[in-house]
DNA sequence: AATTTGCATATTGTATACAATATGCACACT
DNA sequence: AGTGTGCATATTGTATACAATATGCAAATT
């Protein structure tokens, strides 16, 4: 018996090219050579381009017949349409909760300490995105998280780390709390509300600094 | 200026294996096997294996590193999984549509209308998705309308136009017709919770269907 | 000078070749 | 008979080859 899962290149290759692009390192609409990328990677053309392609599947890059890959560009339509996503699926996963949410009150909390003392933009984010892990991990529907994983991957390319982390940060932490509580007095169809208003406000602030650069 | 578009063959070669599997040509679970494939569809491996890679990311294809794809399997988990997630992202749709969504009324009565007194399987079937694109369409997401018609395949794939459309046809149609009552009226908050139910009550149909056959 | 045309180059799209792994059956062994 | 082993075959994973298309620059034309 080997417990042994063997790894396709493709599937490394794909998770560095991502981890790259949502880091920010290739910046949105450079051109993906596949040749280059290959190259660099010490790989053939093969895997890269299928990774790729399920890159496109994913919503990070895009194609156009004959003309090749380029890493999805970030317009304010794209703000638009995703944070809507990102309120509906999350909320829906705290509705899904149920009792196991509750019991995680007290990570919430913790976390959420953590995140109103931290200073620094990268650790911001990281105890940010597990706040939010938390939160919907209870639901159990793998589905729903998945799709919770890609999409919270297409917001931190757009605010990069810089808006929701920092521009209003203690307004974020603040809502974060308010939704705990709410959590705590079992009132979940609150939460998901108050939640899908966390979203729209985190849109607002990015499409400002979208606009008027601060 | 050349406006018309190249076409891949990969591109056809999924539509075409997409069309295959949620039209249920090919059952769940069934050996994906990239030789056999290319063979049938004249091309080479390379087109239909990039189809299939698009395809697992779309959630109709699964793949083991060294032992292929085979087509998504249907269980109990799925059905589980996709309803809430169907429920969250229409929901969200409708609560987007506003005055535009108001506009729709017209066409979501005729569609109904024309619904109830359809008795083809096929025909329902297509009915009942051009109800849910109408109400949906107004959104103006496309991003939220692409996951949308991803997870309506799926569902397709469940109830394999079975279950919803047959088992309780008068009890979805009164549905629709509840939900269109409460957008004429402008509620559009009282709509998308309506619409969440028709979700869960399809869930329902599907999970008897599933564990008693009928 | 600006624009267009044509060619050389580069890149994508598909097919095939090769290597690594899995599958299945025949045979040996208990 | 049942179980396990080993080899032949088949299939996946990756690399490369070839064909079709796009790109970019230089020269010619207005």
């Amino acid at each position: 018996m080997h417990t042994l899962k063997r790894t396709r290149t493709r599937d490394q290759v794909r998770a560095l090219i991502r981890q790259t692009i949502i880091g920010g390192e290739l910046a949105a609409g450079t051109r993906l050579d596949e040749i280059g990328l290959a190259a660099k990677l010490g790989s053939s053309r093969t895997p890269v381009r299928e990774a790729l392609i399920a890159l496109e599947e994913e919503g990070l890059v895009r194609s156009r017949p004959n003309h090749g890959f380029l890493v999805a560009p970030l317009d304010e339509q794209l703000v638009r349409e995703l944070y809507p996503i990102l309120a509906a699926l999350e909320a829906a996963a705290v509705e899904l909760g149920g009792e196991a949410l509750r019991a995680q009150v007290p990570t919430l909390k913790d976390i959420n300490a953590r995140l109103a003392s931290e200073t620094g933009r990268a650790k911001r984010y990281q105890l940010d995105r597990g706040f939010h892990r938390a939160l919907t991990a209870p639901c159990a529907n793998a589905q729903l998280l998945r799709l919770l994983e890609q999409h919270w991957n297409h917001a931190r390319r757009v605010d990069g780390g810089q808006a929701r982390g920092m521009a209003n940060h203690e307004g974020s932490c603040a809502e974060h709390a308010q939704i705990i509580a709410v959590i705590e007095g079992g009132d979940l169809t609150r939460a998901a509300e108050l939640l899908r208003k966390h979203w729209r406000d985190g849109q607002k602030v990015v499409l400002r600094w979208m606009e008027t650069g601060k």
